[in-house]
RNA sequence: GGGCUCAUAGCUCAGUUGGUUAGAGCACCGUGUUGAUAACGCGGGGGUCGGUGGUUCAAGUCCACCUGGGCCCA
């Protein structure tokens, strides 16, 4: 070291290598690729070898996309959990998945080669969807690395694996095989011009003229002529009426004219008369809506009753509140439908042509619901007939948003096809699920009344889809169109299956497939065609404690933990539910941790109009990962988590304390070596213990939150301590003996001490949520570069120091810095505000104490320098009050002269070669410079 | 429209079984320092706890209704 030149550099500032700024875009990934290169993961689970085990089961993200800030935050609360249990010896492995089939990806790649004008059948679907379901794991890999998530990525898992495709058609083996799966009508959008069914993605809404009309159904078994009224815009509907429904709760009233009477719900009754014209009429008898259900009325042109049931969406917005149910002509209708046990009736082939089942009239069989450019055929032919019974009241032009096929562009019809179903109360598997339940915790604990609520009343579950991007439902139809449904058929085929995928039920002709397999004896011999329907990929996901937990030894089952955001009660962790129940019996988690949403700075979804970016990356690129990271863990993820600028540059800021503080105390550490200069904590001076002590206290924060999965509380009583207790209390305290006392000083190599353990402590405890800094601040603290050879994610969760009987000093220094606070800072403000002093350092304090006061007896055993270091100023003078008085503090000027090295004013200074005149102490210090 | 859920200073959060003038960090304003300096200290202003009504001696904390937001359905 050279010899120092001026007074400045006989002071031991802080010295340090670690940057002030981050430059967290370029530094982050090169330590992650650091991470990776060291085989950080492995290590990690090597640690912990011999410790309990922790499985978070990851829910897959679905492959369509860059990385959405909501999956980022996610995968950081994840990676955060999952770095703590670690840090406290269990071993997590951590399999990462990803979610490949369905109808999103199917759609934007025929949307793709729709637009390359090139013919493709089904395989060729598929190989594109692979492709392209391919890319974007790379792409969301990249992404979910560059955050800083740490994983098994050599083992993570994908649905379209052939392994996991496999393990899908073993769980829809179970579900036949306990005789769960059965066929049934549901209806679904469907094209007519394109024969093909629709999902609500492949939806267009255009404007529309529809037929308004009023029909009138006679109620039977009653004296006079009574009717129901019903309005529709869909009369070729009608034909396929099995019920009117009406509000159980709304009042409805008779509308009497000339000799009939018509029951309308009574909010609607203005309008429908003048709809209708009636200029006389009178209000008969009135009643609720659950008074009219249970009659029963008569269908306007076909032999049959049609009852009246009652249901809870019937609106007084239109119409007459009686609505024309045709259950399998429309969603609501196939649920009142499925009610009241009703057929799903739909007298329809595929090219939308009325079917010659002996109910439709002759002189509608065989006629189009297509609507072309003079109106549908089938409604002008109902219409007629309405007319000529009688029985249309009213008919007008209606205008409205109608849904049209994304295709063809023309007007699609609800129409109910045959599905597979799984039943949910077959077998108690409804209450067995429910049951299942109890053994799991919830994070919120309204989690638990949630799905519970779901499980209760969802219908059955329709499991079949009417697309290419999926597992295929391996069952084979005869010529006559009955099912083979055969649980060792399917369990054959996914033994071909998990060798070489799903491709081959799309490539392979019945007769290849079914090779090595002997067919029931009535099925021998038949000519077979392949099922063109794929599973609902909500059984792909929800096979995943299967696919991954089961098959990989590192695993085990059930989990520990699942964690999604809340939407997923509803979505994987009921599929999840339903799988595990009747492949084990049991729930496939231990515990349910949900988040919400990310919306915007006013508490709204987010969206494109807000014009910000919705991908993590672009974020990522801008704030680098361990800034995104502190906002997600400062958040109270249970509920809805607000982004905005403002809220980020929260973020920027507490990362800029964090980095400063740390900054501080690896620059105050810089000639410390615990080895040589290390003092045992029984030797440490009472601030220090202090210190300590406070750091004792975050550690319990910090675990008490994370055990809660609370990171938003540990996130602030970390920010609290960086501003509280360091910056503003120790560090400002220790300056002065870090500075300016011999580098040797025992009361420097005790705060110095100290200062590493707070300093490791304080590391290891935002390890979990800021890694980046984290590991860096350590490497830097151990070798003082970059990097490490015993990186900071291979080290335990921080211990409580044990004070002993330093805890009576704790308490003196805590309520001496009480006093400080409410006290002496106030004194020495005032002096401030009249420019009589600028920094403390430039004061002396009177404390003027009640003998017998708390504080009394505790400054018995403090002394002075200790007071005047705490307090930051030059001296401290105490005098006594007389028995009976209150505590007050006052404060002037310093006397005496002002020591240019140490800044302290001391009564004299004294003379030292070559420097000058300067304090005693600081001559003693000098002195040792020769 | 239904189920679940949320609502405390500009922002992010605390607020124990209802009990004295509702707290913290950040931001803001003023100010000091220039030996943590694109940093740090000190001081200050700022909320009637979404609204209304109720229970109670007493409510941010319990109840009802309303308003606004979110998720999932319809």
């Amino acid at each position: 070291m050279n010899a120092p030149e001026k007074l400045k550099d006989t002071l031991n500032l802080p010295k340090t290598d670690f940057p002030m700024r981050a430059n967290a875009v370029v530094r982050e990934p090169a330590r992650m690729k650091h991470w990776e290169e060291s085989g950080i993961y492995a290590k990690m689970q090597k640690k912990n070898l011999d410790g309990p085990s922790f499985v978070l089961h990851d829910g897959p993200p679905f492959t369509n996309g860059d990385v959405h800030v909501g999956t980022a935050l996610n995968k950081i609360l994840k990676d955060s959990i999952l770095r703590y249990k670690n840090a406290r010896g269990f071993l997590t492995p951590y399999l990462p998945g990803w979610d490949c089939h369905g109808l999103p990806i199917e759609h934007k790649v025929t949307k793709k080669l729709r637009a390359s004008k090139k013919e493709f059948d089904s395989v060729q679907l598929r190989q594109e969807c692979e492709e392209f379901s391919k890319s974007y794991i790379e792409t969301q890999r990249a992404q979910f690395k560059r955050l800083g998530v740490l994983a098994d990525w050599e083992k993570e898992y994908r649905t379209m694996d052939p392994g996991y495709e496999a393990e899908i058609l073993r769980t829809f083996a179970d579900f036949v095989e306990q005789g769960l799966v059965y066929r049934s009508k549901k209806p679904v959008y469907w094209s007519i011009p394109c024969q093909t069914a629709l999902a609500e993605a492949e939806i267009e809404y255009y404007d529309h003229i529809s037929p308004s009309i009023y029909v009138r159904f006679k109620v039977q078994g009653e004296e006079g002529n009574a009717y129901l009224v019903i309005w529709t815009t869909t009369p070729w509907t009608l034909p396929a009426n099995l019920a009117v429904a009406v509000h159980p709760r709304e009042s409805y009233c008779e509308v009497k004219t000339g000799d009939v009477s018509y029951w309308i719900a009574q909010p609607r009754v203005d309008e429908f008369c003048k709809e209708c014209g009636f200029s006389d009429y009178s209000i008969g008898e009135t009643c609720n809506g659950s008074d009219l259900a249970g009659k029963v009325t008569r269908h306007p042109f076909i032999d049959r009753d049609s009852p009246v049931v009652s249901a809870e969406y019937v609106t007084m917005d239109t119409g007459t509140g009686c609505v024309h149910i045709a259950p399998g002509h429309g969603l609501d209708d196939y649920l009142t439908g499925l009610e009241h046990g009703l057929e799903i009736y739909c007298p329809l082939d595929d090219g939308g042509k009325y079917l010659d089942d002996g109910q439709i009239p002759q002189e509608l069989v065989g006629l189009s619901v297509l609507e072309k450019a003079d109106g549908s055929k089938a409604n002008h032919a109902v219409l007629e007939i309405l007319n000529t019974t009688g029985s249309l009241i009213a008919q007008k032009e209606y205008h409205h948003q109608y849904p049209h096929c994304w295709r063809s562009k023309s007007p699609v019809i609800f129409r109910a096809m045959d599905q597979w179903f799984v039943s949910l109360d077959k077998e108690d598997l409804r209450a067995r699920c429910m049951d299942g339940l109890k053994d799991v915790s919830f994070t919120p604990e309204w989690g638990r009344n949630r799905i519970h609520g779901f499980l209760e009343s969802r219908p059955d579950w329709c499991i079949s889809r009417q697309r290419s991007w999926g597992v295929p439902i391996p069952v084979f139809f005869d010529e006559d169109g009955n099912a083979l449904l055969d649980f060792g058929l399917i369990k054959f085929l996914s033994e071909k299956i998990s060798v070489e995928g799903c491709n081959l039920w799309f490539s392979q002709t019945p007769e290849e497939l079914l090779d090595g397999y002997e067919l029931p004896d009535a099925w021998k011999g038949k000519k077979l065609i392949k099922g063109q329907d794929t599973l609902d990929v909500w059984i792909d996901s929800g096979c995943s404690h299967k696919a991954v937990l089961r098959r990989n030894e590192e695993t085990s089952w059930p989990a520990d933990l699942y964690l999604e955001g809340s939407d997923q009660h509803r979505g994987w962790f009921q599929s999840s539910l339903w799988t595990s129940i009747v492949s084990s019996q049991a729930a496939p988690y231990r515990r349910i941790l949900t988040h919400g949403f990310v919306v915007n700075g006013e508490g709204k979804k987010i969206s494109k109009s807000d014009g910000k970016p919705q991908t993590a990356d672009s974020y990522v690129t801008k704030y680098g990962a361990d800034v995104l990271r502190l906002w997600v863990c400062s958040e109270d993820f249970r509920r809805d988590i607000p982004l905005s600028d403002e809220i980020l540059d929260q973020a920027v800021r507490a990362y800029r304390t964090l980095r400063n503080t740390l900054r501080f105390q690896l620059g105050a550490i810089h000639d410390f070596s615990q080895k040589e200069h290390g003092v045992e904590v029984e030797e440490m001076s009472p601030v220090d213990l202090w210190a300590l002590s406070k750091t004792n206290e975050l550690i319990r924060e910090v675990t008490d939150a994370c055990e809660k999965y609370e990171f938003h509380r540990a996130i602030q009583s970390i920010n609290r301590f960086c501003s509280g207790i360091l910056s503003s209390t120790y560090h400002d305290v220790i300056k002065d003996r870090l500075y300016t006392l011999d580098v040797n000083d025992p009361l420097r190599r005790s705060t110095q001490s100290a200062l590493l353990m707070v300093f490791e402590c304080l590391i290891k405890l935002i390890g979990p949520f800021t890694p980046y800094i984290a590991d860096e601040a350590w490497a830097f603290g151990q070798s003082g570069g970059e990097y490490c050879e015993d990186a900071l994610s291979l080290q335990n969760w921080p211990q409580e120091k044990v004070l002993g009987s330093g805890e009576i000093a704790v308490s003196d220094i805590q309520n001496l810095l009480d006093f400080k606070d409410s006290h002496v800072n106030e004194a020495l403000e005032s002096l401030r505000v009249k420019k009589e002093i600028g920094q403390s350092l430039d004061a002396e304090v009177e404390l003027h104490i009640f003998g017998d006061s708390k504080l009394g007896e505790i400054l018995k055993r403090r002394s002075l320098v200790e007071l005047a270091e705490l307090f930051i100023v030059s001296s401290v003078v105490v005098k006594n009050l007389p028995s009976e008085g209150t505590n007050y503090v006052t404060a002037q000027h310093a006397p005496g002269t002002r020591c240019p090295r140490s800044w302290r004013w001391v009564p004299e200074l004294v003379y030292v070669e070559p420097w000058g005149e300067v304090s005693p102490r600081c001559a003693e210090v000098l002195a040792k410079f020769g």
